[in-house]
RNA sequence: UUAGAAGAUCGGAUGGCUGCGGCAGCAAUGUCGAGGAAAGUCCGGGCUUCAUGGAAAAACGGUGCCGGCUAACGGCCGGGGGGCGAGAGCCUACGGACAGUGCAACAGAGAGCAAACCGCCUAUUUAUAGGUAAGGGUGAAAGGGUGCGGUAAGAGCGCACCGCGUGACCGGUAACGGAAGCGGCAUGGUAAACCCCACCGGAAGCAAGACCGAAUAGGAACACAUUUACGCGCUUUUCCACGCUGUGUUCGGGUUGGUCGCUAGAGCGUAUUGGUAACGAUACGCGGAGAUGAAUAGCCAUCGCCCCUUUUGGGGAGACAGAACCCGGCUUACAGAUCUUCUUAUACU
């Protein structure tokens, strides 16, 4: 199930943050136990990927960290097959991030994606 | 063995598959990759920039027993005083109250150059006057304590012992300790209240700052000429020195992106050696993260740890916590484990 390390090249981290405030405003958005993820369209045609831990979600930076872990690895098996080019996709962690079991984490993922697809029909 | 005290160390290990950041390499790949507190940002430095340089004073902030160590400190080590404990030990903002100002509710007669409510004593007389501080009462606190003498009653009024003040002299680098003698006892507490004294301190921080490439004011540098004065020059004042003006030429700033700053430093380890110690000296060896929406992850196996039942076995937990320019400390958090030294009680010998 591991994606190739040439598909996960095809993955563009999101860096500024004027463009995850945009992708927040204008964007769709799905929620699901194990983490919330959000998206736009976007101009330059590739796939473009963002994580957002907020101090909300758990005060110390230890486990902060973590959850931005498991969103980067979940995401890094999932989204080169699973998201859509010219499309930038925002994962945000939750508390529940940190527990859930690695699989259903997964499948949290692929649930909000398709949910999402079939929304902007 | 019981109950403690002090100090130090560790903070799971190994491997596989799929991945991440730095460096090297054309590439394959190789190699390195979080902590004892990385934390809080409370002190002290290095480094960088800003202000024209120096001296003195004031203001503001900090430190506060003595000696030593250190680049420095509010840190550390050793010592002294005071307090706590049976002890090993632990705690300690611990300079000054004859420089000045202030503060202490209520109660009480009286609370800071003491006072006289009840009482006691004396006189005249049945209410005053004088003496007194033993006893009572109030209070957090009532101006030495006990005993004897003394007296009208009393009182350091006198004496002894204790306490207090002062203290020749002795020990110690010092803080301080000991102490003959003298003083009849007085100048209560509070300075984490203002304050005084001694010592220390320019300010802001790597988003500092430097460079490169792209668009507008103040401006900057260089050359020449000229004037010396009001005022101005990064807390204020004073003194001394210095600068300021005009013209021309050249360059070009607030922001964003990139590169550098960026990790070899008061570095770490071992041995010898000086020192009670903190720490210093010498020799040899080591080379160890540098990200910038920010790298250590995901899954699994074995060993170890804890709990349950115990034949095999099954299940669970893994603390506090994530480098961001770098060091030296302090403070706070921490499951569990190990080692050394010491005290106490009991037993054994």
């Amino acid at each position: 199930m591991h994606a190739s390390k040439e598909q996960q090249d095809s993955l563009i981290q999101i860096k500024k943050r004027s463009d995850f405030l945009t992708i927040q405003n204008k964007g769709r958005k799905w929620v699901s136990h194990g983490l919330i993820v959000q998206v736009a369209e976007n101009e330059n045609g590739h796939k473009r990927i963002g994580y957002t831990v907020s101090k909300k979600v758990d005060k110390s930076a230890v486990k902060r960290n973590r959850i931005k872990r498991r969103l980067r690895a979940v995401a890094a098996d999932i989204l080169p097959t699973g998201a859509k080019d010219g499309q930038d996709y925002i994962l945000v962690g939750r508390p529940q991030t940190l527990i859930r079991p690695y699989e259903t984490l997964c499948d949290d993922l692929r649930w909000c994606l398709k949910k999402l697809e079939l929304d902007a029909q």
